[in-house]
DNA sequence: ATTAAATGGTCAATTGAATTGACTATAATA
DNA sequence: TATTATAGTCAATTCAATTGACCATTTAAT
């Protein structure tokens, strides 16, 4: 029997190195387009404003952090360019906050990128199988979740 | 065609999400068997001392982060009570962190939860598929990575 | 052997992304 | 109208990480 490392890696850490390595080859691109100034804690926040914006409160259901910490992390999209906040128009209280060009094409960059990344592994264990472990993947997460996929992306734990 | 949320879930999203989904279950249940002052990232402290122990150094390695943190964190987990540093044995600057029988008691709780969830996924979806699915995560992380298991588990990112 | 460089570890101060708490303005409800 | 709830921001604090400085010991070079 051949171990590779002195230490077991079990299912919860080959779905943390699957998602950190598929994380940090994000970043490593995304720096080499420019984009050094976002982190990955931001890919929640644009997953969900994109691509029809979203208010604040929307984006604290989704991130699973406190409104003042989202409000923060707006204020530094916004003044790095991503992002923008406009009044909403049903709600004088509310802001939408929407993607400006350069987010628009930060989301454009990180799409190709995964997209490279699903192809690598298709070619790796075969479309079939990729097919198969995103359905499992969204079986298992479910189960733990009366049956829906959690409305929020906790950010890490 | 049915969408149940109104963004997507990709490759990473789904990793993310099951991945997080173990750990507050585990989390959980480790809150109901009085271990509330231990947190996610010292899983990672604890995967690599198991079970001869390891130096800061090989701590360090594993978990990615600086000696600094990992000497803070280990300060922590001696304080309550789950690990102890006793002097290295060939190197008088060294120390071997090992475990404590409190935290031998956590490894154990740990497996007990770890096994359940599994035992759960395997019901789901087919041990078969399970097996299927640890497998190709373990080729596509060492796809990334030529073709070895990373050396350290970068905790989240 | 002796010196020089590298390594393992800790102490101290700082950073930075999160938190809690207090507040304003608008909306929904009684 | 008066009251309560909601969206968002400002301010101060927390806490796990960082950088920087240092000591002790081991390894390498001379």
């Amino acid at each position: 029997m051949s171990k590779s490392s002195p230490y077991n890696h079990d299912l919860p850490a080959l779905l943390s190195l699957a998602f950190s390595g598929i994380i940090q080859e994000l970043h490593e691109q995304l720096d080499k387009l420019g984009f050094e100034d976002i982190r990955p804690a931001h890919g929640f926040l644009f997953q969900r404003i994109n691509p029809d914006g979203a208010t604040g409160m929307e984006i604290v259901e989704h991130m699973g952090i406190t409104k003042q910490a989202v409000s923060q992390m707006i204020d530094y999209l916004e003044k790095h360019g991503y992002v923008a906040r406009h009044p909403h128009p049903q709600d004088g209280r509310g802001k939408i906050v929407v993607l400006t060009e350069r987010g628009w094409a930060l989301i454009r960059a990180r799409e190709a990128i995964y997209a490279v990344i699903e192809q690598r592994w298709a070619a790796l264990i075969g479309a079939e199988r990729l097919v198969q472990l995103k359905s499992d993947l969204d079986q298992m997460i479910r189960s733990t979740n009366e049956g829906e996929l959690p409305p929020r992306l906790r950010p890490v734990w």
